[in-house]
DNA sequence: CTGAAAGCGCTTACAG
DNA sequence: CTGAAAGCGCTTACAG
């Protein structure tokens, strides 16, 4: 076939099927019975044309929008960025449209645009990153209006909806892991906010690792921070100024991580011969800082594919017993780089 | 009126302003003659009704996409998320979709899928984010397909489209001009690339306030950086371990003076009260590391619906002589932050 | 379970 | 310069 083939409507796969434009419809969104036999007919003619349906003569013709919302709240940080990107490719594929909104400390007008895109916009569903996952605020607004949503690494009402998240504990006990692997001993820990449930799983991850390989680490060898590079750069000093100084820090962000460089850098302490960190997010930082770090990577774009799909489905609308099925804990991945490496013995 | 008003539709707006619904489409598209008074009729209906077009109904029944291309290159520059998420605000406010679409190393590949952008969505025209703004490829590709583009800060071939910018010349030379008001006579400079046309404005910026203000320097005072953190940590370096050191260095972008602040903490010099440090582009860097970069943020927001506009409108299509009309240079803003600093005598 | 008709809200193409 | 009709490609609502 040299010839140019302009897209196939519904039509042309309905004469192919031998069956009505309504049946394809109806096979195509799934929501009504159709006979297996056409079914099976259907399907086969739209793969034979490569029938995509055309996403603005649904919206006209229907009464679903097509249109999903994503709440974030940071765009500079990069995970979001990586997110939003992903989840507009995958909105693509979908024949949706996506709308990102920004949730900010006005919480009052965040909660109206929300209530706008409801109304107004009329979007099928909410893609909600963190922190607005477990905002209550918001959480209670979508309740209130029936949306349906997902929730991306929420660290709290776990029943609330569907949501996608990695293992936190087993990340922090896989890079406890890496580290003692690599000879290390004396690894402290630079806990994250403790208001976020995600930084008590860290350190329990971290906690049971040492514990798993019987590794003993001096007593208050976990400094508090919030996940910003100051608050790494207090813990950070805490920790390397002790007599008990470790050969490892795991950082539980990057942005935390890169304040133990820079503080390591300030005392004259060698990263990573004389000292070995890691972080988790796999940020820019991450490559960008000298040397590169050692961190955790989230599976940024399956996890937006995967929220988008769930909104998409329109499942969630169909039976909404079936939202708690949508419980997803992925694989995360250990990005190993500069920043830590064997342990030296150095005496 | 406290009744919920459903969305105007083209006819509730026809019927307003006693014409048809062509006519009505007509002044809205703006293409074909309609008399005065029947425009002026329309436009106050429009207003009063609050009338935005559908746009899948538009989309379904002409032949304009309504979609826009965006090219970038690295999502991880802030630059680039940012004024992705602006023109993802403007499309929408012009009833538009943005594509945003990823080039790469793989030429070929991005090629072929700015040229599927082109034949299979059937995008209306595109953006394009530097570097992307000055690929020869690119840019002859998007010739040959006649299609209109807008691009953002390019370096060269400024008569090819329409572009939006702003000054870097400017831009180098308040820099300076900051530095030396605020006391600074030894001002080094970290200059970029030396391919980007910008980095050479920056420089001669920088060179012409020195001798606007009658500020001379030490020879060799400019050290060669390519606008990455490495390459800054060098040029800082050899800037910082001379005899006659600066007390203060513009570096041309935001990583690089980065590279500065964590070379000075090495060499025990305190930033800002030793030496200032200024950068470009108000990056996430800015804020992250301490001391704050004193720094030039672009008008990102009215860039990317400045470009959205001018695509928008279809004028290109209409008149291409109007595509040279559209060379905008944006004004830019000094961000004083705590990298800079008066100078003090400290003799 | 299946289909024919009508309609979504615009624009194009045709007339005048 | 202006309008009535037809059509874009789907879905809804009605029938059977």
């Amino acid at each position: 076939m040299t010839e140019k083939h302009k897209r196939a409507r519904i039509k042309d796969v309905a004469e192919l099927a031998g069956v009505s434009n309504m049946t394809v419809s109806r096979v195509l969104n799934g929501v009504v019975k159709v006979s297996e036999e056409k079914r099976i007919a259907v399907l086969d003619a739209v793969e034979k044309l490569e029938y995509k349906p055309d996403s603005s003569a649904r919206r006209l013709g229907g009464h679903k929008s097509y249109m999903i919302g994503l709440l974030y709240q940071d765009l500079d940080v990069s995970y979001v960025s990586r997110f939003l990107l992903n989840a507009l490719k995958s909105s693509r594929d979908h024949g949706h449209h996506l709308i990102p909104e920004e949730i900010n400390n006005d919480i009052d007008n965040s909660l109206q645009s929300v209530i706008n895109l409801i109304n107004i916009t009329k979007i099928d569903g909410l893609i909600l990153l963190p922190p607005i996952s477990d905002n209550v605020e918001i959480l209670n607004t979508l309740q209130q209006h029936q949306l349906p949503f997902v929730r991306i690494t929420p660290d709290r009402y776990l029943d609330l909806s569907p949501y996608i998240s990695i293992d936190d504990y087993k990340v922090g006990f896989t890079v406890t892991e890496h580290l003692i692997q690599l000879g290390h001993k004396k690894i402290a820990h630079i806990m994250g906010d403790t208001e976020q449930g995600t930084s008590h799983l860290r350190r329990k991850g971290y906690e049971d690792a040492l514990n798993h390989y019987h590794v003993k680490v001096p007593a208050n060898y976990v400094a508090q921070g919030n996940y910003t590079f100051d608050s790494g750069v207090n813990a950070a000093k805490a920790i390397l100024t002790r007599d008990d100084k470790p050969s490892a820090i795991f950082a539980s962000n990057d942005e935390m991580a890169a304040a133990v460089i820079v503080v390591a850098n300030n005392l004259g302490i060698d990263i990573p011969n004389q000292l070995s960190v890691t972080g988790v997010d796999d940020t820019q930082l991450a490559t960008t800082l000298s040397p590169n770090l050692t961190t955790i990577r989230q599976p940024i774009a399956e996890m937006a594919e995967l929220a988008v799909k769930i909104i998409a489905s329109n499942d969630l609308n169909k039976d909404s017993a079936k939202a708690l099925e949508y419980r997803n804990i992925l694989d995360f991945e250990l990005i190993k780089r500069q920043s830590a490496i064997s342990y030296k013995m150095n005496e």
